[in-house]
Order: structure tokens, then C-alpha cells, then sequence
RNA sequence: CGGGGUGUAGCGUAGCCUGGUAGCGCGCCUGCUUUGGGAGCAGGAUGUCGGGAGUUCGAAUCUCUCCACCCCGACCA
């Protein structure tokens, strides 16, 4: 390709509104042009990195069995009514109604189409089992799109379906897919982890997510450095402290504390350590007020506590109603001599174990110090984990300590069992002649996510820094004076002629620009390997060579480039 | 949806407080020079100052209102 007849459009400078590294880079490069929120363009050179993404996923899948189809994007409301999913999945979905004012949604997902073809082409045991996908658009009105195409509402997914005669025959292309997964994310040239997860609102039983390991990551991983232990932290169990509470030391005592409203700040007063305070939440749940309680150094975990009875649908209180009950002012809160009738105490179980402890007095400037369970105060009402795990607390495999990293979730596989076949109907005759409901499974990548997530783990203060197996082009060729020099233009046009008939992705910068514009548009799209043909060298007989991560360049004669060249891109 | 913020040329921005000819850098166009790291000189084009209403002799600037976008929280590939 010669930049004359393709098109990038690059910027020096990226738009105000891009924060991430790869979402400016992504739009500096040129590979995405914004329409509104939530809405990309692909332009020719990103789009040549997603075909690039969605080419690997789509060999993986045939390679492992999967069979590719193609399901609409739009669908009628009647078959999420039949799952009871049109209600459930509320404003997420984009809804749309045809001239007949007949109802549609633009597809978040296809399990309800696919259990569609399923139960009507399905018959027997022998068609089983099955696996479909497809590498498609999909549309979901995020609540905050952001990120670029990392967070989009219209975005690139392959979401795949499997069907089962039983729970075996499920439980092994689970593990299929699990190998896939693995496969592709190490033939992207990614750091990657798989991790537990929540089912969230898709479903189903046993579940992972695939993450892109990177610092901008919206996830927290915990993750055990000593043995294969690793979940989404929204899961991760946080172990019960071992020894039982220790015995009272302190006596129960108030201290001032004028101005300090925080664990921190009431800890640095005392000179105690963190982990010696306790902080409360107050909670609304079922018209009820309830109060948390954790560790000072802890973080509430709210898909923890929101899975405790009658905590299905809390918020936190606010200031007037927290002033109404404790007649305090938040800062000063703590679970010592509140009225236990009106309020349940629900206590991390880190802190139920904790003795001589210190917390608010409920009364402005003033913490209490020396508190301990069962004498200055009843025994919690409810003993759970609802706390985030941190790093060093211990793995619960019981195998080492748990390290936290994070990441970009690109994808996502799930054992729905038989959720949407039962709902569908979807059923087949077993080879007894019996009536029996399908097993099912699915497994999503974020086709258009992996691009956002790959940048964000490769790049540099130059531009992008893909892996080859995602790179736009894999050489460029940036000839010096070319306009000028017939000798340049007969050398790069030889070259350039050798790398197409020998099949490399090249890219030929004809367009007789300065060199530092062509050096810097070629490293800020990520082209990994790079040729340069000037007169300078040429009088030697030589060309240069630098890969996008070298320090710098080599000499290498001209004569031999193109088989350079060929031995470079072909690793 | 709740909280915070921003809208001025393709991109980045100054001007707004204290009302009075809309400015700068990059990019774009023309010409000449230049050609190994985002060139120099000369000339040029591009703005409903987010929309609407109001106050005023006069509004980018003050007021009201709507809209869009961004950031922080609950969803997810």
C-alpha cells in the first residue's frame, strides 16, 4: 500500500476529551474518528487493526470447533418477552419500533436468537453437541460510554453459543473454550489473565473473565502469586481471621478528635495503626436503616453485601437521614450505644474479631477508644464478608497471600446450564426418546475492546507500539529526497515491489514529506518494523533498518534488505 | 440517574471576572526556499463564540433556559 492512495490522518495533538493513553492515541493515530457518544468510526487504519483481531478470534473458533453464522442485529421484542429479559435488561437496550409500530431492540446479546435457531433446527442428541458464533455489532446504551471504543455503545463482539445433550458435554467445551481463550490471547501477543467471576445479568452457573492486564484496567484482580488462584476481586473471598478475638486490654474511653473525620486522619492523631479503627456505613435497605462496619484500611464490597437478605437493594444513606438517626454529623459515627432496636448491625467478620478497637462516639469532635464486642456493646447482628480483599490478605485455596493487579475485561465465558433453553423450550429426544431440555453455554470477546486494551499495554511516548500480529502494516518504507533523487526511487520502488510479491504488509510513505513527518506518522500508528532509503546511505549501497522498539537503527547493504526484511517480519 | 466541570476555526487554546473591531499555536491553501526527526519566509482561507430567550445603545463576556460533551459513582465485552 502506498500511503498516496491510502488515507491516514493524524493529529499532533489529541482532543481534550481523551484521558486514557490508548484512547488518544487511538484518535492522534487516526484509527477511530467520533460520531457521538459512544460511536466510532473505524477509519482504514484501525479498521485494519480490528480485522486484524477479529481474523485470529474467528481462526481460533473454526479451529476449535466453533461454527460461524451471522444472527440479525435487530430483533422483535416478542422473544425477550418469552425470557422475561425485555424488562430486565430495562435501558441498556436501545429499543426501536418498525412502521407497524411493531417493537425491536437493537441486540445487546443473542442468547434469545440463538436458543430461537436452536430449538426449531435441533431435534436429536445426534445434532449435539453444538457451538455457534458470530463476529458482530452489537448496541448497548451504557449509562456512561467513555474510553473511546474501550467503554462504546456500538461495538465490535464474537459471541459464541453452545448446546448440550448434558451437563458433561457442557463442562468440556467450557474447558474448550477456556483453552481458546487462552490461545488467542497469546497469539495477540497480550498479558493476560483468566479469572473467577460473577455472573452478573447474563446468568448461569460457573463463569470467567479474560483480562487484559493494564494500570488503566476498570477491574480489580486478585490473584495468587504461589499457586493458579485468581478472581475478579467483586468475587474474591476474603478469608475469616483464623484466631479467635482476643480478650479485652483497653478501657472503653473518649478521646477528642476536633477535626479528624477519617480513619486516617483519627489514626495518625492516636499514633495507632489503621488497622486498629473500625468505620461505619449506614445503609438503607427495605425502608430499614442498617450499618456496616469495616476495618479502617478495608473497602466495602457491594455485590457481597447486596447478596445478604433483605440487602437485595440498598443505597447509602444521606446526610439528613444520618443526622436524623444518630443525631451526629457523618466524620463521628461509630456502633457504640445506638439504639440496636431501629438499626442492624452487620459486621465484616475481620471486624468481629477485632478487641480494643476505635471508632466514632456518635457526638461531634469525639472518637471512642478501647471499644471490644460483648461488654461495651451487644455482639453483631450479622457476620459476613462484605469487604474487598487487598493485597496480603490470605489466598483462599489456603496456598499463599493474594496479590491485586488490574485489568481490562476483553472476555467473558459463562455455563448458562439450561436458563434460556427452558424459558425458549428448547428441547430435544435423548436417545431414549425422552423429552429433555437443553444444556447451554456462551462465551463473549470484546473484539473492538481488544484494540483499546492492547494500546494500553503497548505503547510509548512515540505513538503505538502493537504486537505484529496486530499491527496495521508490518513494514514501512520511508524514503528520503525521493522527489529529488532517481537513484532513492529506484531502490525504494524495487524494494517495495519485492515486499508485495513476497507478501509483507508494507506500507511505502510516497508522499515526499519531510522525513521527521514520515518517521513520526509511521511509529505513531505502530508499524513495527521500519526501512529507510536515502541518498546518504544509498552511496554505500545501504539501506537502514529499525524495529518500532529499537533504540536505534542499523546499516544493513541494500542488496540483502528485502531478505531482511522477510526474516524480520516472519520473526 | 445523582454529583462536579467544559463548550470559542479541523485539533489545542487565550479572551469571560471588570460588556465595546474574536486572537494565538498546530493543521489547511498558494508561491519560493528547504529535505535524515513533526521546516523557513511571504501571502491566504476557515468562526451561527453549543442552541434559544432575556438585560443593554452594544453580549463570546451578565441572567434564564435547553442541548452536547467530559470527569467521579451503580452496569458490562
Amino acid at each position: 500500500m502506498r500511503v498516496s492512495q491510502f488515507f491516514i490522518s493524524t493529529l499532533k495533538e489529541a482532543p481534550s476529551e481523551a484521558e486514557l493513553p490508548s484512547h488518544k492515541l487511538m484518535m492522534r493515530a487516526g484509527y477511530i474518528k467520533k460520531l457521538a457518544s459512544g460511536l466510532y468510526t473505524w477509519m482504514p487504519v484501525g479498521l485494519r487493526v480490528l480485522r486484524k483481531v477479529e481474523n485470529i478470534v474467528r481462526e481460533e473458533m473454526d479451529r476449535s470447533g466453533g461454527i460461524e453464522l451471522l444472527m440479525p442485529a435487530v430483533q422483535p421484542a416478542e422473544l425477550w418477552e418469552e425470557t422475561g429479559r425485555w424488562a430486565v435488561f430495562g435501558p441498556q437496550m436501545l429499543k426501536i419500533k418498525d412502521r407497524h409500530d411493531n417493537q425491536f431492540c437493537f441486540g445487546p446479546t443473542h442468547e434469545e436468537v440463538i436458543t430461537d435457531i436452536a430449538r426449531r433446527e435441533i431435534r436429536s442428541y445426534r445434532q449435539l453437541p453444538v457451538n455457534f458464533y458470530q463476529i458482530q455489532t452489537k448496541f448497548r446504551d451504557e449509562v456512561r460510554p467513555r474510553f473511546g471504543v474501550m467503554r462504546a455503545r456500538e461495538f465490535m463482539m464474537k459471541d459464541a453459543y453452545s448446546f448440550h445433550a448434558d451437563y458433561a458435554s457442557l463442562e468440556q467445551t467450557y474447558r474448550v473454550m477456556y483453552d481458546t481463550y487462552s490461545r488467542i490471547f497469546t497469539r495477540l501477543g497480550l498479558q493476560f489473565r483468566a479469572v473467577a467471576a460473577d455472573t452478573g445479568a447474563i446468568g448461569g452457573s460457573g463463569s470467567h473473565e479474560f483480562h487484559v492486564l493494564a494500570d488503566a484496567g476498570e477491574d480489580a484482580l486478585a490473584y495468587c502469586p504461589d499457586s493458579d488462584y485468581a478472581a475478579n476481586v467483586e468475587l474474591a473471598e476474603a478469608v475469616s481471621p483464623g484466631a479467635p478475638r482476643p480478650a479485652a486490654t483497653e478501657t472503653l474511653r473518649e478521646v477528642e478528635t476536633p477535626k479528624q473525620t477519617t480513619c486516617e486522619e483519627v489514626a495518625a492523631l492516636l499514633c495507632i495503626p489503621l488497622q486498629r479503627t473500625v468505620k461505619l456505613l449506614a445503609l438503607i435497605a427495605s425502608d430499614k436503616l442498617h450499618i456496616a462496619l469495616l476495618r479502617g484500611d478495608h473497602s466495602l464490597n457491594e455485590i457481597k453485601l447486596s447478596k445478604l437478605p433483605g440487602l437485595g437493594e440498598f443505597r447509602f444513606a444521606n446526610e439528613d437521614e444520618i443526622r436524623a438517626f444518630f443525631n451526629c454529623p457523618p466524620g463521628f459515627l461509630g456502633p457504640v450505644g445506638i439504639d440496636r432496636s431501629r438499626v442492624r448491625v452487620i459486621a465484616d467478620t475481620t471486624v468481629a474479631a477485632m478487641n480494643d478497637f476505635v471508632a466514632g462516639s456518635n457526638k461531634p469532635k469525639f472518637h471512642t477508644a478501647g471499644i471490644n464486642w460483648g461488654r461495651d456493646l451487644p455482639e453483631p447482628d450479622v457476620v459476613a464478608d462484605i469487604r474487598n480483599v487487598v493485597a496480603g490478605d490470605a489466598s483462599p485455596d489456603g496456598k499463599g497471600t493474594l496479590e491485586i493487579c488490574r485489568g481490562i475485561e476483553v472476555g467473558h465465558i459463562f455455563q448458562l446450564r439450561t436458563k434460556y433453553a427452558e424459558a425458549l423450550n428448547a428441547t430435544f429426544l435423548d436417545a431414549q426418546g425422552k423429552t429433555q431440555v437443553m444444556e447451554m453455554g456462551c462465551y463473549g470477546i470484546g473484539v473492538s475492546r481488544i484494540v483499546a486494551a492492547a494500546i494500553e499495554q503497548n505503547f510509548d511516548e512515540r505513538g503505538i507500539t502493537l504486537p505484529s500480529a496486530m499491527a496495521p502494516f508490518q513494514l514501512a518504507i520511508v524514503p528520503i529526497g525521493m522527489g529529488k533523487s532517481e537513484a532513492v526511487r529506484e531502490a525504494v520502488e524495487h524494494l517495495y515491489a519485492g515486499c508485495v510479491s513476497a507478501g509483507i504488509e508494507v506500507l511505502l510513505d510516497d508522499r515526499d514529506e519531510r522525513p521527521g513527518v514520515m518517521f513520526a506518522d509511521m511509529e505513531l500508528i505502530g508499524i513495527p518494523h521500519r526501512i529507510v532509503i536515502g541518498e546518504r546511505g544509498l552511496k554505500d549501497g545501504n539501506a537502514e533498518y529499525q524495529g518500532r522498539r529499537d533504540a536505534s537503527a542499523q546499516t544493513i547493504p541494500l542488496q540483502s534488505a528485502l531478505e531482511f526484511v522477510k526474516s524480520r517480519v516472519c520473526n
